[in-house]
DNA sequence: CTCAACTTGAGTAACTCAGTTAAGTTATCA
DNA sequence: TGATAACTTAACTGAGTTACTCAAGTTGAG
C-alpha cells in the first residue's frame, strides 16, 4: 500500500510549475535541482504528464516546461491517476479500472466481503484526493494537527 | 498504490476462520480449498498471523488453525498491517512506521506540502480499516450502495 | 509407531521500481 | 548556418518485491 516516488517526484515537479504558472518555463535541470529529483527519470515523468495533456513543453535553447491546465482544475488524484494508475487497493473495487477477481469465490456471487470493506477505502482515498487541488498543494504552510506525526 | 493477494487471502483466510470461531479448528487445506487459496501460500500467511497473536494451531492428525481473538476485537487494519506493512502511503507519514524523507527539499522545514496531502489520506484509511472488524466482515451480505462499481 | 497434520527455511520465476544510457530532434542566437 | 542548449524516445539495468513452490523436518492422536 503505497505510492511510488514517480507519483511523490510528479506532484513536486507540478508544484514548481505551480508556483510559475503564467510566468515562465522552467528547464528541467531547474525544477530537478529544486526539488532534488534526478533530471532524467523526471523527463519520463514529464513526458507522462504532457501525455496526460497537464504540461507542455518547448524546446531549443529558451525551451522548458509549463502547466498548462490551472492550477485550480488539476488534483492530486489526477495526477496520481497518470503516474501510478487507478487509486483502488484492489482491481476488483477501481471505479476506473475495474477488473473481476480471477479465482475469488465469492467473484460469481452477488457480495463479496472483502470488496465491501476495500470499496469503503477506495471511496475515501478518490474523494480526498479528487478535491486536493494543485493550488491548494500550492499555498500549503506550516501544518499543525494531524500531519507531522512522528512516531 | 495496491494491497497485496497476501492481504486478501488473509482476509478470507480469517473470514474462514470466523466463521466457525469457538467451534471448530480448520484444517490448511480445508481453508484453501473454500477459499481457492494455494495451500502452501496459505501456509505462510497462517503462520504470520500466528506470530502476530490471531491464530493458533494445532498439529497432528486432528490439528488445524482457530482464530483466537474476539472476531470483534480484530480489525481489517490489524491484519493488513501484519500481512502487508503499514497503512500510510508514504513512509513521512505513517504513524507506525515513521521515516524521515532523504533528498526531499522540505524534510527540514516545518511543513511539505505532499506530506499534507498524504496524511490525511492515510488517516482516512486507518479510521476505516482500524473500525472495520472481521465480525463486520463476516456478516456482509448482498451488497447495496456504493460497492459492485463495475466500470 | 505411523500417518496426517503443522513448521521452517530456502528457492525461484516473473514483475516492478527507480533510475541510467544513448542516440536522437528542435529551436534559438551569434 | 552552425553550434549549442534544450527537449524526445526507447532501450537497458540492478535491486528489490510478489506470489508462489519445494523439501526436509517436527508433533501428536490413535
Amino acid at each position: 500500500m503505497k505510492f511510488s516516488k514517480k507519483s511523490e517526484y510528479g506532484l513536486r515537479a507540478l508544484l514548481e510549475l505551480t508556483l510559475h504558472y503564467n510566468q515562465r518555463l522552467l528547464r528541467r535541470h531547474e525544477i530537478g535541482k529544486r526539488q532534488r529529483i534526478p533530471v532524467e527519470f523526471l523527463e519520463q515523468i514529464l513526458l507522462a504528464l504532457k501525455r496526460a495533456g497537464l504540461v507542455a513543453s518547448h524546446r531549443g535553447v529558451r525551451g522548458g516546461y509549463a502547466l498548462i491546465k490551472p492550477p485550480r482544475e488539476v488534483t492530486v488524484g489526477n495526477v496520481i491517476r497518470v503516474l501510478d494508475g487507478p487509486l483502488a487497493p484492489i482491481a476488483c473495487v477501481s471505479v476506473t479500472a475495474y477488473q473481476k477477481c480471477r479465482d475469488c469465490p465469492y467473484a460469481t456471487k452477488s457480495y463479496c466481503p472483502v470488496q465491501d470493506a476495500m470499496g469503503e477505502v477506495r471511496d475515501a482515498i478518490a474523494h480526498i484526493l479528487d478535491h486536493y487541488t494543485l493550488s491548494r498543494l500550492a499555498r500549503s504552510k506550516k501544518v499543525g494537527g494531524s500531519s507531522r506525526r512522528h512516531e
